[in-house]
DNA sequence: CCCCGCGCAAGAGCGGTGCTCTCGTTTGTG
DNA sequence: CACAAACGAGAGCACCGCTCTTGCGCGGGG
């Protein structure tokens, strides 16, 4: 019995709580953040309001898991479209990445609002969500570590007050990649979600209509502006 | 009596439709749009809740309100920025708007949030908005078309893709600038807003310490991926 | 100049929210 | 088997946006 010893229990908590996370997904993608509301996700459930406290001690727990899950299935589409090309020259992937990128924002907006648009609740906790967040960025930086490796990286020069904090930022983020690259590498992380949040926040709208080739064309621009040149 | 008929009654009206504003305004840069409350708004002005219907048919018409007045007072920041700098090279220009544009996002975060994060309530009026939110774009424009005359923009290629959308953007926005230009302004745009919102938004938590010479630099990378060289 | 009427503020009230507390019931385990 | 921990339901608190009705007071036309 010790393996199952809490286990009936463990299993049906595990099962409620995704169902309430499943639940509010749902609710997420039709509502959006704003109007997420507990007592809906219980109403949907058929259970009582009170005790989805005890699955969440709050509404923002509840939202920070969604947000951890949205992060991974942001990340889990960019390995997919860097991995679908695992052959093809480094700017190729790039830009597959990129677009994996936009097609789940586009495919998923709210989520895409949770975790790059503004914080929903007083102020979110960021800890937890950490260590999801830099999952899509982990794909960015392997994909030109291997360019790198290949030798398929230009070099570009850095002004001299920027030179220790793109060191740091090297050493942290990616040893094997020259400091300039890395300062690159986040700028364009940053701009690509410009772009990107853009689109999905209706920025573009009565501005850019042929939103495909225009992102392309900026997201070949950027792998560029990394060093990438094939 | 014609011009000032209902003057008196009409001045008045203005004066609360501004204090109510204004408190709102406190209270959005204190709390947060979603914690913004018109009955925290009634009380700090002393007034019954159901007073302020008087003045906005609803929450959702005052956060357009302070929307639209976002946008005019990051416009306003960006044009004082350009024309701060009248003399300078057009790359130093357009650093400096740049900069501004990052010091109002990051004196006004949640203002930030209301006009470049997630739209707040269900789905908001973007028509009214549309041309406040021109207001900044078009300081990029007038600046990089000032460089086009004094002959300080470089011409770049397009892909043939493209060539159609970028011939209506530039007839749209800017019919005096080469279309490959109005693209890459227009990318340069957004992504501008990511790298700002970046970290007005907490993602460079940990990842980008000096962030001022980080956003120099990539700010100056933008002006030269949009063609100015000087 | 005066009185009518319109604009205004107030209050009560409706349905909704997040969250807390209490109280039976179920359930797995020592 | 009995005990304790986990659980669900329900009532209730304070707050929210929004509506409706009521009564007051000031502005402006006769």
């Amino acid at each position: 019995m010790s393996s199952t010893a809490h286990g009936a229990r463990a299993r049906a908590r595990i099962e409620v709580t995704a169902a309430i996370k499943d639940a509010a997904r749902r609710q997420l993608a039709e509502e959006g953040a704003a109007r997420l509301s507990l007592r809906a996700v219980a109403r949907e459930l058929g259970l009582a309001s009170s005790a989805l406290y005890r699955y969440f001690p709050s509404r923002d727990e509840l939202l920070t898991a969604l947000i951890i899950d949205a992060y991974d299935s942001l990340g889990a589409a960019a390995e997919a479209a860097r991995d679908a090309e695992a052959g093809a020259p480094p700017v190729a992937r790039w830009v597959a990445v990129c677009e994996a990128v936009r097609r789940w924002a586009l495919a998923h907006p709210h989520e895409c609002a949770l975790i790059y648009g503004s914080p929903v609740p007083g102020y979110s906790a960021p800890q937890d969500t950490v260590p999801a967040a830099a999952r899509v960025g982990r794909v960015f930086f392997a994909l030109t570590a291997e360019a790198h490796r290949d030798g398929a990286l230009a070099r570009s020069d850095l002004p001299a007050e920027l030179a220790p904090e793109a060191a740091r930022m090297a050493a942290d983020l990616a040893p094997d990649l020259p400091p300039e690259t890395v300062t690159a590498l986040v700028a364009a992380w940053a701009e690509l979600f410009g772009l990107v949040c853009f689109e999905v926040f209706g920025q573009f709208h009565r501005v850019v209509e042929e939103r495909e080739p225009f992102f392309r064309h900026a997201a070949e621009r950027l792998a560029h502006g990394v060093g990438l040149r094939r």
